[in-house]
DNA sequence: TGCTTATATCGTAAAGATTACTAATTATTG
DNA sequence: CAATAATTAGTAATCTTTACGATATAAGCA
């Protein structure tokens, strides 16, 4: 099925309605499922195909989708909120590699957590709804290109 | 050694000095271990031993053990950024467990993802220097106490 | 000791991100 | 069509963090 279509299923589902403007702002997050937008780039994106659209209806939104568990809302230590798209079935496990030297994020789709997982719901008696997993650490190719500075552990791990 | 006095030198061998702020900022971190303060925590409990201690110098001193890389900043959505002392030697392998009944915050000081760092370095040809593994879920514990709401997605992961 | 320079602190102003709020707009219901 | 509810726009207010200028403290040296 059509992703938008399916979004306004999950919208009309729990009684809110999709919106022009909130279409809008899926579309943008769809066409762009592999970067992390913040608020800011959804709303410069958004407003090629929605002139109009107020900051405060980016948030929002993002808010409601966030409740709708359609997205994840992240930070990754540069002062804004990050959003990020779940999968159809609402889960979230994927995990992210930084490397401190060129700064890319790159996300790993597996899920390599369900053994520990396993341990924890046995020895801890904890079941995990979801989870986060970033590493931080340097790509073999970018070595040698020097380090951009201790001033990397200002952002938050 | 005296924890203090380790990190005394620390600053030391960097050309920084141990002020009496910062120390009284250094203990009160020592003390509260098991936290993870934010900056307004820091202040409030350091105003007891230094009561004319101002947020700046907080700020600044938390930036400053940051890049010496004795305290870890972090942020687990509530919308400000929190504070954990790394071990002796530096090193920041820990995970959290966070209650989506309870709010209670729960570290696991094992490092359980040696085997993935070394598959991130084989098939990825990425060295991890560090990582950040936090689990959402619930303690069986806390089932059936009601869910605080689904509000709690305005928390970042 | 006194002078000079660098370092650190204080208090507050400024910046940036997010939330709150009011009026206006759009949709829905009867 | 009138009345009610939901949504949006625009902006003010709030909150966290950073920046800045003035003052204070410490270190180096004649």
């Amino acid at each position: 099925m059509n992703r938008v279509a399916n979004i306004s299923q999950q919208f009309a589902a729990q009684n809110y309605k999709l919106t022009p403007q909130r279409e809008a702002i899926v579309r943008v997050l769809l066409d762009n499922e592999k970067d992390h937008l913040s608020v800011e780039e959804v709303y410069m994106l958004v407003k090629r195909s929605y002139p109009h659209l107020g900051l405060a209806t980016v948030y929002r939104t993002l808010e409601l989708l966030c409740e709708l568990h359609i997205v994840e809302k992240m930070n990754f230590g540069d002062g804004v909120a990050r959003y990020d798209l779940r999968g159809d079935d609402h889960v979230h496990m994927h995990h992210h590699l930084i490397c401190s030297v060129c700064g890319k994020l790159e996300e790993i789709k597996d899920d390599w957590l369900a053994d520990l997982e396993a341990r924890l719901a046995r020895e801890y008696g904890f079941s995990v709804t979801d989870h986060r997993l970033d590493f931080k650490g340097t790509y073999n190719t970018c070595k040698g290109n020097g380090c951009k500075g201790d001033k990397e552990c200002r952002a938050v791990s």
